[in-house]
DNA sequence: CAAAAATTTGTACACGTGTACAGAGATATT
DNA sequence: AATATCTCTGTACACGTGTACAAATTTTTG
């Protein structure tokens, strides 16, 4: 049925084991011999058994990439599914499958890990993961043991002075410091922030970013002006709603919100309380999702880089399943970038 | 280092036989021993290696998902990602893992598929694919040659009548129907449609629904009011900013989108000429995504059951890989549901 | 209690590939 | 031409698991 290396070698006349150095390219072969057997093999359509393959070298041509669990909740898959095409395309361009995993806990997802990893069915591990409290050390040490290649992509890791753990991610801080510094440019002072509760990361730098800004410009920081929900449409325009006196009343003109999502939702309900984007209220989002260019007013946002990071994760990656001899772990960190659009105008 | 059946073996004191018998519960192993050897595992933290299990028995425990090309493009990603996600989870219950395929053409998508099933990597294939003419029939001939269990989703396959592929999707036909004849009960008959171009047999039948629903209905198709563009918040602003004489002069009063997108970038045409949704005009969506909930005014749609699409899908090839003796090659129509959310509204 | 039957275990080989080592054949050296 | 060297190929075993068949052990039967 199936055509083998045995098969070819029988029909060549040679043995297996020259087949099997043709088709890997061994030196070893007199390159006439080589050349025969290689055709022979492209006209019968042969594949490698990739399980003997793997069974004898250890190597699959497979990663897994674990996805965090709110992967599947609205906000986070629209973000996510720009990383997930990414890394998919840059594999594919090292002829390596890709298992995807989005699992219900951190627990399912850790033993999924191990499971992986025990039974020999990937190369290596991308954790996308932006929280930070819920890595548990142990894992990390199990890979470390089973000397699996793994990275963080998305993820500060706080295991990097340890030397422990790669991570690629991007400056969330100055990502928040560049939107609050160009609407403080615009001429805002009053400027409301709303944010994710939550122990991400990723949001308490940008948070961090937006108080640097304006201390910096010697504007004081009013904690009243900053709001917690969550990453989606229905809660930006839920805290804009309710908060709409604190707009009205202390003159906000400028809103960062810390998702695409929170300023789409925040200007629907702006709408609402018929004030204008962006003649009445400047507003500035995050990520840059695909949705972020099309709205009207098209929205003015941060870069996120994610091709970058899916690319930078997959050649590390790749280089440390080739066997590249790695001394010291990688953490990078990617710039963010200002989209000035449509929501975003100078100060009457 | 990795604990393998032999090491127990020499542990337990029996054959790797009787450890490979024990931990796969054949009834040919005592009760007793098969306890003791099952604990012993258990502690030892073993797992089978995949690829020599693989080699041994031709079963991977891995499927693979091959998406459409446009999955990556902004509209197609929103709309496959919860199919993704619940595939995912589908499979996760029967302790499958997912290999997924974006490719880039569709032969690369054939050249992935091939390899996959020669290389023995994958037990079976689900293809996502709403495009009715760029199947190949060779590559369906070569899984059947194969007997690679596979499955369409989302597709209606004229292979279905060879009894060649099964395929599981739903009626767009109805939904199409549905979606028009709501709008017609509230009073709508001026009712302008904009779908999607190329040869997609989806938005062909949501079209023939509309004119269907008309027919029905008595009020003619006035094929003017039908436009054509993609499946995109653009197009959808683009055909409704670029047509609105159209709507102003010849009284519509209602528009069927044939995604939500669309539906979308249409409200925000009309918000700019002032034309309110639902008080002027009524929108209907298609696909339900999860952006239709939360947007303003929230959108009324047709609501497709990814998830109970994903679910049979995963049923049926898990049944395939099983070995269930299949007869007949199924064809599942799900149907569609109206949701009715803000944006309709009776007619003055 | 011996023989037959049933149950349990072990031996040996298969799955398809990679590779160390030995050996054959070709070429170079004296 | 005999020997040494180099190039190429084949043999044999390994990777970890499953299983047919044989063998050993236990249980049942007369």
């Amino acid at each position: 049925m199936t055509v083998t290396i045995k098969d070819i070698a029988k029909i060549a006349g040679v043995s297996h084991a020259t087949v099997s150095r043709s088709l890997n390219d061994s030196p070893l072969v007199a390159e006439k011999t080589k050349k025969r057997i290689k055709e022979l093999a492209d006209n019968l359509g042969f594949e490698f058994n990739a399980n003997a393959r793997s069974l004898s070298t250890n190597k699959t041509g497979t990663v897994c990439a674990i996805f965090p669990q709110k992967f599947g909740e609205f906000g986070a898959s629209l973000y996510y599914i720009s990383l997930l095409n990414q890394l998919r395309t840059s594999l594919e361009e090292e002829g390596i499958d890709l298992i995807v995993s989005f699992p219900k806990s951190s627990k399912t997802g850790e033993s999924n890990i191990k499971r992986l990893i025990i039974s020999k069915k990937v190369d290596g591990i991308i954790i996308i993961h932006p929280r930070l409290e819920k890595i548990d050390g142990q894992i990390i040490n199990f890979m470390e043991l089973s000397k699996i290649p793994y990275i963080f992509l998305h993820h500060y890791s706080s295991f990097y002075e340890e030397n422990l753990a790669d991570s690629i991610y991007t400056d969330h801080f100055y990502g928040g410091y560049n939107a609050t510094d160009y609407l403080i440019k615009l001429g805002h002072k009053k400027i409301m922030c709303i944010t994710s509760v939550g122990n991400s990361y990723e949001f308490e730098q940008r948070l961090n970013g937006y108080k640097a800004a304006l201390n910096q410009n010697n504007i004081p920081v009013d904690e009243n002006l900053i709001l917690f929900g969550y990453r989606d449409i229905a809660s930006g325009y839920n805290l804009v709603r309710d908060n709409i006196k604190s707009i009205t009343d202390k003159g906000v003109t400028a809103i960062f919100a810390h998702t695409d999502l929170m300023a789409i939702g925040a200007m629907e309900a702006l709408k609402e309380f018929n004030i204008k984007v962006p003649d009445d209220v400047s507003i500035v989002g995050y990520d840059d999702i695909e949705l972020a260019e099309d709205f009207k007013p098209a929205l003015t946002t941060i870069h996120q880089p994610r091709e970058e990071i899916a690319l930078l994760g997959c050649k590390r990656i790749v280089e440390m399943i080739n066997g590249k001899k790695i001394k010291n772990k990688i953490n990078i960190v990617l710039q963010t970038r200002l989209v000035v659009r449509e929501s975003t105008k100078q100060i009457k």
